[in-house]
DNA sequence: CATGTGCATGAAAGCGCTTACATGCCCTCA
DNA sequence: TGAGGGCATGTAAGCGCTTTCATGCACATG
């Protein structure tokens, strides 16, 4: 309260002139010791280290940020992490990112573009200094301001675009997997696809789904775009049986494919006898279902770690590779040959 | 190059200064037009954000961290984003805060404790204001370290602790579920238990189910402690059939229960009819098993939005009040009596 | 021995914002 | 009508760090 200045290093945090008087040296010794210590001769680096030790010293983040002009602070927005797949990609990216030099501050969008938008200028406004954004179908005056920032970004689950992005072809994926319905001898054939309004993943599935069936001189018998949910697949495939006669159901996703089964189950269907379910992304429940889900296989992981190694490469101020990764056709358990329709059931 | 010091505006960044000049203002002003409008009188208001607007301006991040002793960052340390407990309750946890108010500093430890010490204070070194981590079970000198530096903190999934918390009684739901599967005439039970060094709550839950199996005079025939993950939890239901005649079996959560039931099925084992399979925590792979899966709800994403609400008031200054979630049995289809010894199998 | 070179360190000027305190105006009330 | 009070705004002092430039020393060189 009265004479002892020395004391004030006890109530508030040690700063940097602290570490300097105890270690008898200056601010800017103590500053290069934390940020390039070869600049420093040993003998010095460890009296300023004994001294950080002594007074538990932890530099202010916000002085560090405003005299340096960087924050470490790298920003991401997804859709949801209920999503398996963007909780995976996610981490991934986040144990790509080079440990200590990097800190990840994520947002949800919820699928809604305008809080996509929200997020983006809030994870800015507090330093991001790049940013990682699920796919490129959003206003162009969100990468207008993004470029007027100079805040670089990378877009991941995106691909074929401009823009550096990290991704894979979601048609040529779902058409692989629809050739090999085709071959299997299907021609009726339903899609229950995501939501496909600002969801460029979910359009390239159905569209490119519609386009190879168009090859075969075929179109769908029936399609259903329905938000993400185990529920939703299921209440989709229940209409779609009702109102057509197919002997196949191609879904956006794993999980759609995941609720088609259910409903296929709890109507008495036998998959893939009755009917054939193919899913997309092969996440971890495609391996739990019963039959285990034929799906297409999405290297999601990889895909978060390409992000972030471009993403640094761009914030590096270096030219970014954008990458495109390949996708393929997992065949398990839940697609066969369509029933003959001439037979009884149970032939 | 030379004269012109208002193009300045267009090479850099506008800063308080710029708008302050641009509207006639003071600096201060224009702070105050951000952070407490109130205080300022309409028409300035409307002239401050006419040239904020104009400008383009957004505000320093580490300025404001520096001047205002805040960040509005909070930081949560997740064992990994994988497992989909933590991505749904991080999500929650995300969307209770107040938007534009806070941002999300994620990392994950991959179980480390090491790890885990570290991203605790990257995030705090990178200006978290409050903390949200998992569980109670960490070295001491941690709390010491985040009391010392004034960082409050909440522990989610964590329960009966005299830290702020959120969370829910593991031995209480596991001793649910295992008083189900004793009513149902068991005694031949294993479980199959998460790792329990360093999880408090793979520990809660298997010394829970002790207790309870204990109570009934009864013990385990074989308990398999694997990692977290589908195919361990089908190696170990192989391991633990091949050598115990057991009828039931426990498992800590609900992927190695999936794991489980999927080496049934491949076994030809007939669930429930020939052995019980439960799970914990019911998370959506428990609805789409077949048939689907006896688990233990736990309200995850409730109780992300309780850490969230405990943590503000905390960092608020506040008192805050712990929450015990209740968590109950939901039975659905792999529970059944054991199937009688004297009987044949196809009874 | 004078000069040049390189390196470790110090001095001090900001970085862009917030905020305590000062100022001046307008309105109220006796 | 004048003192007092309240309110909107301005002034200016930091917040704690990084970084440029200057300094001085040790050593090599002619």
């Amino acid at each position: 309260m009265n004479e002892d200045a020395g004391l004030s290093e006890r109530t508030t945090h040690a700063t940097v002139d602290d570490v300097a008087a105890l270690a008898g040296v200056s601010t800017a010794t103590v500053s290069r010791c934390l940020n390039a210590p070869e600049r420093v001769i040993p003998a010095t680096r460890e009296k300023v280290m004994a001294a950080i030790r002594k007074l538990n010293y932890t530099p202010n983040f916000g002085a560090r940020a405003l005299a340096s002009r960087k924050t470490g602070i790298i920003g991401a927005v997804v859709p949801t992490l209920e999503n398996a797949v963007f909780a995976h990609g996610i981490e991934a990216f986040e144990q790509a990112l080079p440990p200590g030099k990097f800190a990840l501050l994520i947002a949800s969008s919820g699928y809604d573009p305008q809080r996509e938008r929200e997020q983006i200028e809030a994870l800015v406004a507090r330093g991001a200094s790049g940013l990682m954004l699920v796919g490129f179908d959003r206003d162009p005056t969100v990468y207008e301001w993004l470029g007027h920032r100079r805040v670089p970004y990378v877009l991941a689950w995106a691909s074929g675009d401009s823009q550096p992005h990290a991704g894979f072809d979601n048609e040529a994926g779902i058409a692989q997997m629809v050739g090999l319905v085709l071959e299997l001898g299907h021609t009726d054939i339903a899609m229950i696809s995501g939501m496909t309004e600002g969801n460029d993943r979910a359009r390239g599935r159905l569209e490119g789904a519609r386009r190879e069936l168009a090859r075969a001189g075929l179109e769908f018998r029936g399609v259903a775009e329905v938000p993400y949910g185990i529920e939703t697949g299921a209440r989709a495939f229940e209409k779609l049986i009702a109102s057509h006669p197919v002997t196949a159901v191609i879904c956006g996703n794993d999980v759609l494919a995941a609720g088609a089964l259910r409903a296929a189950h709890r109507m008495g269907l036998r998959v893939p006898e009755d009917v054939t379910i193919t899913g997309f992304d092969d996440i971890d429940i495609a391996s739990i279902t019963y039959p285990e889900l034929t799906t297409v296989r999405v290297p999601h992981r990889r895909m978060g770690s390409e992000a972030a190694r471009l993403l640094q490469q761009l914030i590096d101020g270096k030219e970014g590779q954008s990458v495109q990764l390949p996708t393929r056709v997992v065949a398990r358990g839940t697609h066969a040959p369509p029933r003959r329709k001439d037979l009884p059931a149970s032939a």
